[in-house]
DNA sequence: GCGCCAACTGGCATTCCATGCCACATGACA
DNA sequence: TGTCATGTGGCATGGAATGCCAGTTGGCGC
């Protein structure tokens, strides 16, 4: 089920990563590759909308991308990693790689916060993540995957300001920092997605840190009209 | 999987529940139910130990103690059901109950605090978890039920400060509070389970909602003996 | 173009998790 | 004791995932 700890380490890139400004076409035999695993993923996101992450067998993607069920398994560890895995490697990758530009001379909740910003999700990246948390809105069994995500963005969040403070990975301060930032992504997130509020996934994010790192007031900053408050 | 989303709805309680202060005996039937029960967790639980999870498999349980595989499946309804089902149920539970009778007339971010007081584990609570926990960390395909049951916590925390303030279950406030809580409760666990620390867990807790809560310093409060700030 | 080697693929067998079904046994209760 | 509900065992099934081996294809030097 992938690794889940050690932040960064070993990111072990395969070649045909970063699906965006990829190398120069390199060959037939590794163009054939990523047709294949673009068809795949294709297929499965088809039939997962259509019929359901549970009732869509490795089998029908396979055959729905023409290849051996083997095959599929040789793309991807599991069923439920064609539908994260993929984003989830590429935003560690972007998380590792702001963290590792972040400037030294700033104190630790700064940088997470600067780092967080430059990770926010361009109009793109938010489509198609849409259309990946769509699924799982309907499909329980895959909120773990979504978990697992956030769990190992906190952890390489931990492991850097850890890093930055000289602290252990099990001090407080490491963990709160690297738990507000999580948490304030998920908040932000899952706000997003009900589209009842019209900021910006980012505007929602920087505020539910701002929140978490300054302070939350006791009762909710803007009651719903005609409501008074018990 | 087990239902996720939905916080306290059907809990279904199937009269073997609280183990503790159990009801008088209730018939030889429902004691066989429970020395199965018990059987089967205390074998999966050594043999977990003694050999790891993922090279444990059912049959081994069911041998181990002495029943059929498909008894096993009865009592839990997965493999990872037997480490953390129960104990996420009955954590539920107490939410749930402490929720429902946390007072009106206070605050929502003052009723999350004095929940989560009410919620502190002890010492056998704590031990038990601990058996349990140091699986865990040995073995990284546990951790999504951990997440799970944190997921599940957060929920419910969500759908009750919801109904407090009557903001949807999308809105930010709910969704902070929820995150800070249950943030809290994750960091003070990584803490006290690092052991390197001879605060409380309640201690540790109390601190990080606090922290949470009011406001997380730009530095870490205790720079560490020895190591300038970079 | 030819041939070699590495890499990719397909298909098979296997293991394990999980569930449905049905027959049998056992406790509860009148 | 007889009846009924409830557990239990065993079987068959299906899907996920992995190992293995043979066959194919692309890359590359000649």
């Amino acid at each position: 089920m992938m690794p889940v700890l050690g932040s960064c380490h070993d990111v072990g890139v395969t070649t045909s990563d970063l699906g965006i400004l990829g190398e120069p076409p390199a060959g037939r035999r590794e163009r054939k590759k990523q047709e294949t695993r673009a068809a795949l993923e294709q297929a499965a996101l088809r039939l997962f909308a259509e019929k359901g992450y549970e009732q869509t067998t490795v089998d029908e993607i396979a055959a729905e991308a023409d290849v051996a069920v083997r095959t599929f398994f040789r793309y991807f560890s599991s069923k439920q990693h064609v539908l994260f895995g993929d984003v989830g490697h590429q935003r560690i990758n972007h998380l590792c790689t702001a963290l590792a530009a972040a400037p030294t001379g700033t104190p630790p909740l700064e940088a997470v916060r600067a780092v967080l910003d430059a990770l926010d999700l361009d109009r793109d990246e938010q489509e198609q993540l849409n259309q990946r948390l769509r699924l799982l809105k309907e499909q329980p069994a895959l909120v773990g995957m979504y978990l697992m995500l956030n769990h190992q963005l906190r952890q390489t969040l931990v492991d850097f300001v850890a890093h930055r403070t000289g602290l252990p990975s099990t001090d407080p301060y490491p963990l709160l920092v690297a738990g507000a930032a999580v948490t304030s992504w998920d908040v932000a997130l899952h706000v997003w997605l009900a589209g009842e509020n019209s900021r910006s996934m980012a505007e929602l994010r920087r505020a539910a840190f701002a929140a978490l790192t300054a302070g939350i007031p006791a009762e909710p900053p803007f009651p719903p009209a005609g409501e008074e408050p018990a």
